[in-house]
DNA sequence: ACAAACATGTAACCAGTTACATGATTCA
DNA sequence: TGAATCATGTAACTGGTTACATGTTTGT
């Protein structure tokens, strides 16, 4: 099984939605799928360059001078279904601040319960941003190029808020632990 | 702020739980701390020759011919202490199947239901490991080289488990919503 | 007028994986 | 005796970040 160059598969997924340019496809990202993907502009122009020169993009002048808007073709649309279908390569977990909480032994309990604190925090600030996004993919008119979409990006947007609620229960659980509660 | 060498941070907080194999420091790593971190022989064994050199670590013959364990010495504690209170650099978040998930209106109703139940699937796995790893953590001695430790191996399984119960909470919604639920 | 957001791209760097290579010990 | 697990290490590759460089448009 070839490994699947997965920005690719992310870049071409994007433009399925509709027709963007580099810098609204890391918007469209960043935004509702932030918090299980992220792609970096370092990434996007070279992935948009090579998909062009297979066939799968087509570059149209954007609206503003330099702009560039890149479009799916029909090939672009097919190498996506085929791209879906690839087993997700699971990339290796890598959360920062449970790893050193892990070591808190070492650390202290009030510097570990600092920690936990972080992540509490880190959490509201996601419920926040997803409450937000939930509220515009709600209010976007019914019939625009992405309509079917909004069902999935509604149910990503659910993922978040899930694993959002359950960091926050979880380090609201801990601090109580630690008696590190202070604020 | 230079960035942190992240292995280094966890193989010596391996390490501070008691003098082990590089292989044992792997197995640590990934039982009780595996959906939040994990690492590579490729990254463990060069990282334990530098912090050799640097005099953070040191090495004694094994139990068997070949093998080694090393063990922290005074500079390595507090070389681990430094890192410890190193802000966590996040990792950018790959969530292969969420990432797919999005893109459902091109992957189609059926074959988006399947991913949430590989999600679903992935989850319940999860809590059975943890906990396994949870009964394994109880009945550790109490006196042992890492009794301190255990307090903060718990909160990191708890966080694990809140976790993957939300994932699956999310999944079992998701797949009703999708009316895909076939099984 | 100015700041913020929009937009595109390159180059250097490096962390980390994967595959390969090798051998010892334990247990069935 | 053979398989599984324990154990150590190297080398090639590459995905992805970060920093740099540059310019436009919109809104205040």
């Amino acid at each position: 099984m070839a490994r699947v160059r997965q920005t690719d598969l992310a870049v071409l997924g994007a433009l399925s939605i509709e027709p963007m340019s580099g810098y609204a496809v890391r918007e469209a990202i960043r935004d509702v799928l932030g918090q299980f993907w992220s792609e970096s502009f370092g990434q996007i122009y070279p992935a948009l360059a090579g998909l062009e020169a297979d066939g799968y993009v087509e570059r149209q002048p954007g609206e503003r001078r330099g702009g560039s808007r890149y479009a799916l073709t029909a090939a672009g649309r097919e190498r996506l279904v085929e791209l879906l279908h690839t087993p997700a390569t699971p990339a290796p977990p890598r959360n920062g601040v449970l790893l050193r909480l892990f070591f808190g032994h070492v650390l202290g309990e009030a510097d570990s319960a600092a920690l936990v604190r972080e992540q509490r925090d880190r959490a509201q600030a996601q419920l926040a941003a997803l409450a937000v996004e939930r509220a515009q993919v709600d209010s976007e008119p019914q019939g625009g190029p992405g309509a079917e979409h909004r069902r999935y990006a509604l149910l990503v947007i659910s993922a978040g808020e899930h694993s959002a609620r359950a960091a926050l229960d979880w380090a609201e659980q801990a601090l109580a632990e630690l008696a590190g509660d202070q604020d």
